[in-house]
DNA sequence: ATAATTTGACCGTCC
DNA sequence: AGGACGGTCAAATTA
């Protein structure tokens, strides 16, 4: 049960065994740059509810989707598993960001304002969960405004030492807090949280809001309010909603709240699926570092992620791709590998299904990405061209080297 | 009034 | 068979 932590921990480092390539770099900076973080922070409360109490009929539960596939692992941690990894990863994706959060730009007028205070900032930040207001906009917004702040920030910080960034304690900054959306051009709707055996943290359900859409997610959240891990689960079978600004898109037209995590959308994805369809596979992001945070600062994970997400960060990125799989993932990996896991969680459950399904769904990488020749998106919404591959040690799959 | 979230209970699977 | 767990449902609550 257990364990996990020791393999989520961490978190990588980007470094480390890499190649060196100078794409590092650049990766980096072409994620602050361009594509920013998704930063956030919001205001937040804490709230304590009260709880309900129900009756409850039963059963009817079956509905779950099959859809999805899924992932697990875990964790990061270097560990070689290879054999679970392989499983496991098969399907998942991971993604870790460091950071990210969006911001709504109150937050950032805020943030700016305090920009010392992170004291201030983190208790406001930390949950709230988002229903403010930052719901639609925010994505867009801060994209293109806010992201440089936090852009910066969290870069800085980043590669820097973020300081802050967790100096603050908790987080400000940096964590993500709590629910609220990155927008990761999903909607999504919570209908669940719990406790999991194996984290410390509990552990939210999110289901893609979209009527058909089966898609769901799993967020960890520290106590901060950062994420610690993520877990995407499903092929979205609908197009990203994207977020105009003004617009709550998409759908529901309410104001989504995405829960916090994922990716940026900042973009307009360029190409990503023709179809529209898949969207995300599964993908896990972790962001674990509570423990250590003192270390380095970001948080630098690892990011599977497939085809759409994301990643932010100010991380190093790799990509690697298995070539198993589904290719449904390209893995971007951050700091080292985590990977993980295995077994020991129960999570396997319902997996079996779900991989079942996955797999149809998923198949063909290629053909999801028509660019699949040299240049790939992969879910960051930009295009890369491979430009070296490698087998690194610790890595069962190959490393590609990918340039913006 | 409506939609989203919270949260205890229920269900299925694993051991 | 029974307990432990993770995941999901859905009434109650909140926004
Ligand atoms: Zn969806």
């Amino acid at each position: 049960m257990e364990i996990n932590e020791a393999g989520k921990i961490v978190i990588a480092r980007p470094v480390a065994s890499r190649p060196a390539f100078s794409g590092f770099r650049s990766f980096t900076e072409l994620l602050c740059t361009t594509s920013s973080p998704n930063a956030l922070s919001k205001t937040a409360v804490a709230a304590i509810k009260p709880r309900t109490v129900r009756f409850k009929p039963a059963g009817n539960q079956n509905l779950v989707e099959m859809d999805s596939f899924e992932a697990e692992l875990s964790g990061s941690e270097d560990s070689s598993a290879s054999d679970d990894i392989l499983k496991s990863k098969i399907t998942a994706n991971v993604i870790y960001k460091p950071i990210a959060k969006l911001v709504s730009k109150t937050t950032i007028s805020v943030l700016a304002n305090l920009g010392r205070d992170n004291l201030a900032c983190l208790q406001k930040i930390p949950e709230v969960e988002a229903q403010s207001n930052n719901q639609g906009n925010s994505p867009l917004d801060l994209t293109s405004e806010s992201c440089q702040n936090f852009t910066s920030q969290s870069e800085a910080k980043g590669t820097a030492t973020q300081e802050n960034s967790r100096a603050g304690k908790n987080s400000v900054l940096l964590t993500t807090d709590g629910d609220r959306p990155s927008y990761d051009g999903y909607n999504w709707r919570k209908y669940g949280q719990k406790q999991v055996k194996g984290s410390q943290y509990p552990r939210s359900y999110y289901k893609c809001t979209k009527p058909n859409c089966p898609v769901k997610k799993n967020v960890e959240r520290t106590l901060d309010g950062q994420i610690a891990e993520i877990v995407y689960k499903g092929v979205h079978n609908h197009p990203k909603s994207r977020p105009s600004k003004h617009t709550s898109t998409d759908g529901q037209g309410h104001g989504f709240a995405s829960d916090a995590t994922s990716n940026e959308m900042k973009n307009p994805v360029p190409s990503n699926q023709p179809n529209g369809r898949n969207e995300c596979y599964e993908g896990r992001f972790d962001n674990r570092n509570d423990n250590e945070s003192s270390g380095h600062s970001t948080y630098p994970g690892r990011v599977l992620l497939s085809k759409d997400l994301m990643i932010d960060g100010a991380l190093n990125i790799s990509v690697s791709t298995p070539d198993d799989s589904f290719g449904i993932s390209e893995e971007f990996e951050v700091g080292s590998k985590d990977l993980e896991a295995e077994g020991d969680e129960p999570k396997s459950k319902r997996r079996k299904k779900e991989h079942q399904s996955i797999k149809e769904g998923t198949r063909d990488p290629q053909t999801a990405n028509p660019n699949s020749a040299d240049c790939e998106v992969l879910g960051d919404g930009y295009r890369w061209r491979k430009y070296g591959q490698k087998v690194v040690k610790g890595n069962p799959y190959p490393r590609l080297a990918l340039i913006g």
